[in-house]
DNA sequence: ATTAACCTATCAATCATTCAGTAGAATGAT
DNA sequence: ATCATTCTACTGAATGATTGATAGGTTAAT
């Protein structure tokens, strides 16, 4: 987030050294208002003019801090994946080494989801737009995309090695499975029904241990099982 | 789909009887060339003017089929659904009465699949737009699509009912992630890696049975237990 | 001669974008 | 401290292109 450009803590004639940029400050209110209405509206109902009256602006002056429609519409929806992937990768850095990988999906599941549901816009901005968006506004996406579904299928294949996922079954379409039902609960989820947590769990023990009748299974407690070598 | 406005062989003074009127053709033409639209480009991208070129029209002759752009989306959404949710029954109607629940799922599964990937754009050209759409164009869809769901979720209950699902297994969620997983194929999906049959049958058994390792299970088989009463 | 099916021409509205300007803050020189 | 200059952040007006939509005319089949 704080990466390219020099930015505030810029070297040579910049004194304003604690202080954010003004136009930094309007800039990221610009891209909220566009997140905001690409997940409320879409693309499609997503004009200048809307984002200019949002942020209190002419459309001109979006130019000012934008080249054209399309950086502005790319840079929101390039956000979306990094805060995902961010957030997906902090959730599991933050785990004891000693989690097991059932743990470990659990709580990618749940940290997607989070990110997904209720942290901003960008999120599900991406995730919803992204479908049906312009070619050439998907290209610049397509690297990260690809990277945070790299990142899963590693997680999968790691939780097989260790014997945690049968040996048989076939990663990459669960992967996708299970991605394309976190995604497309933007249209379905009701923080007041049921809350992410609970959803994560509810999904994790039916992604592992399936919905089928359970034969004799003799209740070991579950998770504690630490399965690493 | 042949149910509303007497139609075709309507009584007074049509002479052509068997004959198909000549605008109910091009009607069908612009609808199936929006649903084509719709589902690569996307509601924002698809114009009058791009429908009437791939008919071969001019863009005021789309008026004489339908009263507005709005009408003629509307239509196309509609039929998206009413299609799929057709393909799934008609699929179920055709099993056997003796048919397990499990066996059941698959073949909603598989049917559902297939409506939205192989049978044309409408099914899918609905499912990837309707997200974003303004809210006047689904309100029309709003009641059929709940009529799907609980069509879904009576399957999904009687299985349980049956004792074929585990009994604390929450329904409502399965149902929102099965579909979910289902309706995000169209990103993903390619018929030249794996069938839907194939697609089917491993999210079925990943549905029931799961990823985890299996423990005992003394393979009784599988599908052939017919719990009716 | 009537009607079904389509065309030409045109409409106002909206779209993203450009450009010339300007208020005010920051800067530098005195 | 004062004044002139430069730069930042924005405005106002206008651009041409495209949008969905309307009105009136034309053709072809019955």
């Amino acid at each position: 987030m704080r990466s390219k450009e020099g930015g505030t803590t810029t070297s040579k004639q910049d004194k304003r050294v604690g202080k954010i940029r003004r136009s930094e400050q309007t800039r990221r209110r610009i891209l909220d208002a566009a997140a905001l209405w690409l997940n409320k509206k879409g693309l499609a109902e997503t004009s200048l003019q809307d984002l200019a009256d949002e942020v209190g602006l002419q459309t001109a002056s979006l130019y000012y801090h934008f080249p054209s429609k399309d950086a502005l519409i790319e840079e929101v929806l390039h956000k979306g994946i990094e805060i995902v992937y961010e957030d997906v990768r902090r959730a599991l850095d933050a785990l004891e080494p000693s989690a097991s990988y059932r743990e470990r999906v659990r709580v990618a599941i749940a940290a997607h989801l989070s990110s997904l549901l209720e942290h901003g816009d960008y999120t599900s901005a991406n995730i919803r737009n992204f479908p049906l968006v312009p070619e050439n506004l998907r290209e610049k996406n397509l690297s990260i995309r690809r990277q945070y579904g790299d990142y899963w299928r590693q997680l999968l294949q790691d939780a097989q090695k260790a014997g945690e996922v049968a040996p048989n079954v076939d990663l990459s379409l669960v992967r996708l499975f299970l991605v394309g039902a976190m995604n497309w609960s933007t249209e379905w989820f009701n923080p007041r029904k049921k809350s992410i947590d609970a959803i994560a769990d509810m999904i994790c023990s039916m992604i592992f241990d399936g919905i089928g009748p359970k034969e004799q299974r003799p209740s070991d407690g579950g998770q504690k099982r630490v399965t690493r070598r």
